[in-house]
DNA sequence: GTGATTTCCGTTTACGTTAACGGAAATTTA
DNA sequence: TAAATTTCCGTTAACGTAAACGGAAATCAC
């Protein structure tokens, strides 16, 4: 900065001010400083940038609750994650809990999140109309809102800073194809979905099912795809859902399910010893992994929902502290697939 | 630090010193210090110890020259992309290049590298006793080493700081699994590898011929794995090679390849029109890639080279200017299966 | 043309740590 | 016991940037 200012002939704080922008400088000046910095190479020490700033942010992020061995767990903990590194850079995390079934408490998640003044918002947006509602309170105040797992579709891109999720439509074809591919004469395969009563489906499980359903029109037109619903905390009903239906489609050796409770069909596999059929599942919990190990499940889908996490953390610190936003909004994570020879590789850690 | 030295009744300089360990303090101060910075949890800030460092490093890389598409250029981008963060931290890096085919070239590339005077050496050490010989060099100057996709078979863990490679053997074992699970009916799959002339054969072939051979003889005893020699700059006699075999063994439809070099299996494919094989092929060369789009490809397996050696770097960038170890030396990156449907997914960006 | 604003920019302090310097205390040597 | 070492530790000057402060120049109102 010193180089700059004597070749540019003016003050380290002139300096300061044109290559962070903030202050007033007069245009003249401000394009002779630029062309001292392009020409020199300056490059701002990070470090020292840091080290001065007085600021301290602080982050927001709004996900649903969740109980050990979750999908939403592996959201969390690829915040956790990212916060270690936030922290250094004097960036504070606050989370906000909702209930994925009541919609009141989003709203009350949003209105407790908004409170907090916060500088920055990580949201996984469950309840669109609702989400609405929150951004109509956040955007005039010039907060920088990063959405995680899903995005309300009228989200415009000047709304909001990133988007993580992931690829759930091909995620969906993906599946169809580890499921069906070995078995050309398969003419039925059946999916199971969490009960969700009167609200509607989430994304996750439509997109994929829709995905799926793709790959059987294209690739497999004489194959159809059963639907039964199962319940996250009624082992026992569930258990007869799976009877039931087995003992009426004994002929169905395809299973896959959209949620990412695998481990429930895996468990009444390994119950009632079923070995003639496969199954493909999602999501990197630890209960689907110890099943995909036993061998109950034959593939398991991943998509590094906790990096997914960390990355989002991350966009929201860079835009703060380093002013620097990513290059592309809209960012999906990779498919990876699991199977009993590779799962011992597949570290959440980084 | 003021805090700690005022609680200790000591200087801010003394705090310094027991907290990064440089200077001398007495047993009685250190382990008062230390009570206090445990007690209030000091925690050193980065930023002014990056700043304030006014000492520059320097890593020198030690890897095979390579042409555009090859298997080294993955790690040589995984390190320039290390370089960027590297140079934040005042760390310099320095690339020698060796012949795969010629010790001698390794030779001279570690003797360079060793008058360079470095802070800290990644390498990766081919050829094992002209390493041996190489480390009595490094060694009595204390530099830390970082191996690279293979490591010495007499390296002590006190003797390096960290290696990072891949599970070859799980990797071999897995492509088999690939390739013949959904064939329970073949007798016969065909291993192209190649030649390599008088030299022994590269670790990773031996490794992963070695996993898909233990799956054979567990899984598959009465399958039986071919192998044949290609070339990997003779287009035409390759050609010949892949005419010839399957002239004489019309029969086999499962190949695999150990090396780098699928696209050239897949490249035969295309040119004669073979539509009834399966290939197995890794690492995620651009040329695999495409071949893995065409359909040529049937699996490719990935072990991320790439970022296996941007953490290899980072290793050292973390022991020398943090001074912090790797918490277990032997570092194996995951095995990922790719297929045509999550390919598009997969990005070398982080 | 005077006074009041506004715009622009130079000066200065602080951020938390490192490391050179040198003085005091402890230890050894003669 | 005095001198010579050695050990220990306090003081201080960087490191590169941000931002508060306030003064000078330019612009405006009347």
């Amino acid at each position: 900065m010193e180089d700059v200012a004597r070749l540019a002939g003016v003050s380290i704080g002139t300096v300061g001010r044109v290559a962070h922008n903030h202050g007033e400088v007069s245009e003249k000046t401000r394009r002779k400083v630029l062309r001292i910095i392009d020409e020199i190479g300056y490059k701002p020490n990070i470090h020292a940038s840091i080290l001065s700033q007085k600021r301290h942010y602080s982050i927001v992020v709004i996900i649903p609750y969740f109980q050990k061995g979750e999908y939403w767990e592996l959201i969390y903990g690829g915040i956790m994650k990212a916060e270690q590194e936030a922290q250094k850079l004097n960036v504070q995390i606050k989370v906000f809990y909702y209930s994925q079934f009541e919609i009141e408490s989003f709203r009350a998640a949003c209105r407790n999140a908004a409170e907090a003044k916060p500088n920055g918002v990580l949201i996984a947006p469950i309840y669109k109309e609702a989400t609405r509602d929150f951004l109509s309170v956040i955007s005039p105040l010039a907060i920088p809102v990063v959405y995680i797992d899903s995005k309300p579709e009228f989200a415009a891109p000047k709304d909001y800073l990133a988007y993580f999720g992931m690829p759930l439509y091909e995620s969906g074809y993906l599946a169809a194809d580890l499921l069906l591919s070995a078995d050309p004469a398969a003419t039925r395969a059946v999916s199971f979905t969490i009960d969700r009563g009167e609200l509607t489906p989430n994304d996750s499980f439509v997109s994929r099912d829709c995905g799926f359903r793709a790959y059987l029109a294209e690739m497999r037109p004489g194959c159809v795809l059963d639907n039964r619903v199962i319940y996250p905390y009624d082992f026992m009903r569930n258990i007869k859902v799976f009877d039931d239906y087995f003992a009426e489609n004994p002929e169905v050796r395809h299973i896959v399910t959209f949620t990412s409770r695998g481990h429930l069909i895996a468990d009444w596999m390994e119950l009632r010893g079923v070995k003639d059929k496969t199954l493909v599942a999602f999501d990197m919990l630890g209960r689907n992994m110890e099943s995909l190990k036993s061998g109950m499940i034959t593939n398991l889908i991943a998509e590094r929902t906790d990096k997914a996490a960390t990355r989002a953390v991350k966009a929201l610190v860079d835009h703060l502290v380093l002013r620097q936003d990513p290059p592309i909004k809209d960012i999906y994570s990779s498919i990876d697939i699991l199977n009993r020879y590779n799962i011992d590789y597949y570290l959440p850690v980084e």
